[in-house]
RNA sequence: GGGCGAUUAGCUCAGUCGGUUAGAGCGCCUGCCUCACAUGCAGGAGGUCGUUGGUUCGAGUCCAAUAUCGCCCA
């Protein structure tokens, strides 16, 4: 059979999805009684499409996948997407304004059957992008968070937290976005650095002894002032304290009063409380007994507590109330001011700290067993350092706010009878009223943020509430591959949630993997524009091109800067692979069969390769079980290529071409290796580059050997380990590189063959000089070789010198005696820096007395071995002059 | 303001326990279309590892300070 001479990814990978796919190659059986291994998918937004930190993400838990079912255990990846309540009602609103409607227009009920009715034509789009991508997610597990089941455990979850006392209301100022019209988290306010001013206010004394000068950020709250706070240890202001101001455009009479937590070197020392704006404000006004006036609507424009404000949206409120007391003669002085100002992490407007009634998560106690868990190791974050950002926000978390006021979502499971005031929470839907028995009762109108559905990902997907066989066998799952930026909104909360629900820990490790940043190592993002589309490098360079360069740009604790030039490099790593099997292919000849090898038939080239391969193998399945992805790729290219192909295919060529009978044996051991060394190469190279490898595998099949998905992952064969075989190819393929340095150099046409005189002393060289011959001469062009321990060289010799072995190329007229001195000073130089250095450290009685013997040793041997050299470059270079 | 990370070749990045001459890809220079691959082959140039100090027989690696950049939190 014979190949094209390049690869061509487009075809090969459509086919192979669908074939593994429809062959149920995904699928893990939870009733078999192989060991399990899962890994759930940080779910995707159902508005999503694949970025460059899905593809990373995903390319990651798919080696990890892959790998682990070929090392034959129950590998589960358990595929679905979150609900994303903010940003699909936000895609569908969107839509609905072109239609020149509003949600309002259409009604709870109705809206969220046009969501749904999104969803299912339009949402999800990132699911095919994961298929394209080769991610091998157990697809008929797939579970959205808003399905019945996970409702059901959302709802469980929401009852017992009530029950236990952990979910209460609370009435307090939480971060609102006037855009989205909902209450927001803590970590969903993003805080920016913003240029704004600091407004040095005048505040007449009621007295009618001056005034008072406050300075605010957002001088709009004053219409919602209800005091103003010194810091009692404050001399200046002393006499202050108990006395009254009165409140600009708004007439109001409000105190002075003193609390500590007023900062004395801060603006004036004097401070105006907004108590239903800002929450440092609020708790000033709670210990102090404040009125609390809001003044803002749910859309960020002034209400009816803001006087003639009323109607204004807030920053245009802010100018004409800045405007108007400049008018008054009370606006002393206006400075420029940098503040750090919060964000909606959805729609990117500036929040408001703003009062309302919210339904809150006690966190403290679920945080407790949360810490624990990571601290006694039963949870181990990869790489480590991640541990002390989880334990620094975990030991500073607050009470989490989990109503959203938005109709997209699990709608909070409270309700309210309107006769007795009764709260009712109930995972069911009450007919009446269990206190009074009124039905006259009605359901809260807010949904739950959608991390709390998010945080119960590892169980709810694989059945919670019900005991299901699934949940037993995979849960605890064994590793959760995320990025940093969501250790708070998700992993955090899985964990306490799954502590609290499961009695055990979600999963066992925690791969946190980096952010994919531009070249400029900024965060992608759309609205920077600097986005690039992992869909558009996969069409150019091919998914498995793609996949490895994300894997070997995935070094722990560093983030991934994608050069294209790379994936470049890597789409040839796969082409080089493409015409290894090519070459092997062209090579096995007809009815060949593959057979056990036998150790003892093995030449000496043989049993360096397959030594090699078997380093390779081990090297790759230690890094992956430390997740250095990185590195397990790097040894598989290294391999594949710097010595499979740059040396082993090579070294076969002569004993397949050979067709005389004498060398049949050798060219049949030679096929077997070769086919050997593929094989067992492409399984390595599987969770990295399915696509290439899946084709391959079937190229090279002699039938029945079934899909390389599910092939076994290898293990180092003891009878394969050669390491005195390879301590010998590496000075052989020192020999080579010798020669073909002098040619370099020296710029010998390569059809000008030239003969190599080898002077040695040692029996081991000349043994493999001897034995190794005619591949020398293969693969340095040389024609002849001869082995001359007495060998006195001529003028016009080049001379190349390594560790017991001069090398002579007679070069006669080819030879520029110039550039041959230049060459030799040169190594000459580098020799003799190296021995210096060796030198200077042997005559340090500190180091030999004090370094490790076997370090000396090694010094003392390198010094016996450059200063050999050293003195034969010279010997050369003196008949040169 | 607090915390974390980075700084290594022209570019993008590796470098494990402190121990040979600090590696790779791309780019660059020289020579090759050699019967697997020009998406290739062979050879070469290019680095006082941000700076300063310290620990050590020995530092890209450990410690401290500092500069620059980035991220997180307040």
């Amino acid at each position: 059979m014979e190949l094209p001479s390049s690869y061509d990814p487009k075809e090969v990978e459509q086919k192979w999805y669908k074939l593994w796919e429809e062959g149920g190659f995904f699928h893990a059986d939870e009733n078999d009684d192989r060991e399990p291994y899962c890994i759930v998918i940080p779910p995707p937004n159902v508005t999503g499409n694949l970025h460059m930190g899905h593809a990373l993400n995903n390319t990651l838990q798919d080696i990890l996948t892959r790998w682990q079912r070929m090392k034959g255990k129950s590998a589960l990846w358990m595929p679905g997407m979150d609900h994303a309540g903010i940003a699909t009602q936000n895609v569908v609103e969107r839509l609905l304004r072109e239609e020149g409607k509003s949600k309002d227009d259409l009604g709870r009920e109705n809206f969220e059957k046009r969501v749904w009715e999104w969803k299912e034509h339009s949402g999800g789009q990132i699911q095919g992008q994961l298929r394209r991508l080769g991610c091998s997610l157990d697809w008929k597990r797939e579970r959205f968070t808003l399905d019945k089941g996970l409702s059901r455990a959302v709802h469980k979850v929401f009852v017992s937290l009530y029950e236990e006392g952990l979910i209460y209301q609370g009435y307090r100022i939480i971060n609102w976005c006037p855009r989205c019209e909902t209450a927001l988290s803590d970590i969903e306010t993003e805080y920016k650095d913003l240029a704004g001013h600091f407004w040095h206010i005048k505040y007449p004394r009621v007295d009618g002894n001056g005034y008072i000068v406050v300075a605010t950020t957002r001088p709009e709250t004053m219409l919602g002032d209800t005091g103003v706070a010194v810091n009692p240890e404050d001399e200046r202001y002393t006499d202050l304290v108990g006395k009254k101001v009165m409140l600009p455009l708004m007439n109001r009479e409000i105190p002075v009063f003193a609390d500590s937590f007023v900062d004395r070197e801060f603006g004036t020392g004097l401070v105006k409380v907004t108590p239903a704006h800002d929450p440092n404000d609020f708790e000033m006004g709670k210990r102090n007994n404040l009125e609390e006036i809001n003044i803002l609507d749910k859309n960020g424009f002034i209400n009816e507590n803001g006087g003639p404000y009323r109607g204004m949206e807030r920053f245009e409120a802010r100018r004409k109330v800045v405007e108007d007391l400049d008018k008054l003669g009370l606006l002393v002085k206006v400075e420029n001011h940098d503040h750090s100002v919060g964000h909606c992490y959805r729609c990117h407007t500036i929040i408001e700290p703003y009062l309302s009634k919210q339904w809150f998560v006690k966190i403290a106690p679920l945080a407790e067993e949360a810490i624990k868990a990571v601290k006694d190791g039963r949870i181990k974050f990869v790489p480590k350092n991640w541990e002390k950002t989880y334990f620094e926000w975990m030991y500073n978390i607050r009470d989490w706010c989990i109503s959203r006021q938005l109709w997209w979502g699990h709608r909070i499971p409270a309700f309210y009878c309107d006769d007795c005031g009764r709260v009712i929470v109930s995972a069911e839907d009450p007919a009446a009223c269990d206190a009074c028995g009124s039905k006259n009762i009605r359901q809260d109108e807010d949904v739950l943020d959608t991390w709390f559905s998010s945080g119960l990902w590892p169980f709810s997907t694989l059945g919670w509430p019900d005991k299901t066989p699934a949940l037993k066998k995979y849960y605890p799952t064994s590793v959760l591959v995320t990025g940093f930026d969501i250790i708070f909104f998700w992993v955090a909360r899985m964990i306490m949630m799954g502590l609290k629900f499961m009695g055990d820990v979600p999963f066992r490790d925690v791969y946190i993997h980096a952010l994919v940043r531009d070249e400029h190592g900024q965060k992608m993002s759309k609205s920077k524009g600097n986005v690039v589309d992992p869909l558009l490098l996969m069409d150019e360079y091919g998914t498995d091109a793609f996949r490895f360069t994300l894997a070997i740009f995935a070094a722990q604790g560093r983030d991934v800067i994608l050069s294209e030039k790379r994936i470049e490099g890597y789409r040839a790593f796969c082409n080089k692979i493409w015409n290894t099997t090519r070459f092997i292919l062209m090579n096995l000849g007809e009815g060949f069969a593959m057979t056990d090898i036998d150790p003892a038939a093995l030449e000496p080239f043989d049993r360096w390769i397959l030594h090699r391969q078997n380093r390779a193998i081990e090297d790759v399945s230690r890094a992956l079980e430390e997740y250095r992805f990185n590195e397990a790729a790097q040894v598989i290219y290294d391999f594949w290529w710097g010595e499979f192909c740059d040396w082993y295919l090579e070294l076969t060529k002569q004993r397949l071409y050979d067709k005389e009978p004498s060398a049949a044996k050798s060219s049949a051991v030679a096929k077997q290796v070769l086919y050997h060394v593929l094989r067992t190469s492409l399984k390595i190279l599987h969770p990295f580059m399915p696509f290439i490898t899946e084709e391959i595998w079937e190229k090279i099949a002699e039938g029945g050997q079934g899909r390389i998905i599910t092939a076994q992952w290898p293990v180092a064969e003891k009878k394969f380990d050669f390491p005195a075989e390879s301590e010998e190819a590496e000075i052989f393929k020192e020999i080579v590189y010798k020669i073909r340095n002098v040619r370099g150099e020296m710029n010998v046409p390569p059809d000008k063959k030239a003969t190599a005189i080898f002077k040695s002393r040692s029996a081991k060289v000349a043994a493999i000089i001897e034995r190794e011959s005619a591949h020398i001469r293969a693969l340095a062009k040389v024609e002849k070789i001869t082995l001359d321990a007495a060998y006195a060289p001529d003028r016009t010799d080049a001379v190349a010198v390594m560790n017991d072995l001069e090398i002579f190329l007679p070069l006669r007229d080819l030879i520029d005696l110039d550039k041959e001195k230049a060459r030799l000073s040169k190594e000459i130089d580098r020799v003799s820096a190296d021995l210096d250095r060796v030198e200077k450290k042997l005559g340090d009685e500190s180091f030999t007395g004090k370094a490790p013997a076997k370090v000396v040793q090694k010094e003392k041997e390198k010094r016996e071995e450059l200063s050999g050299i050293l003195s034969k470059l010279r010997e050369s270079l003196a008949k040169l002059s």
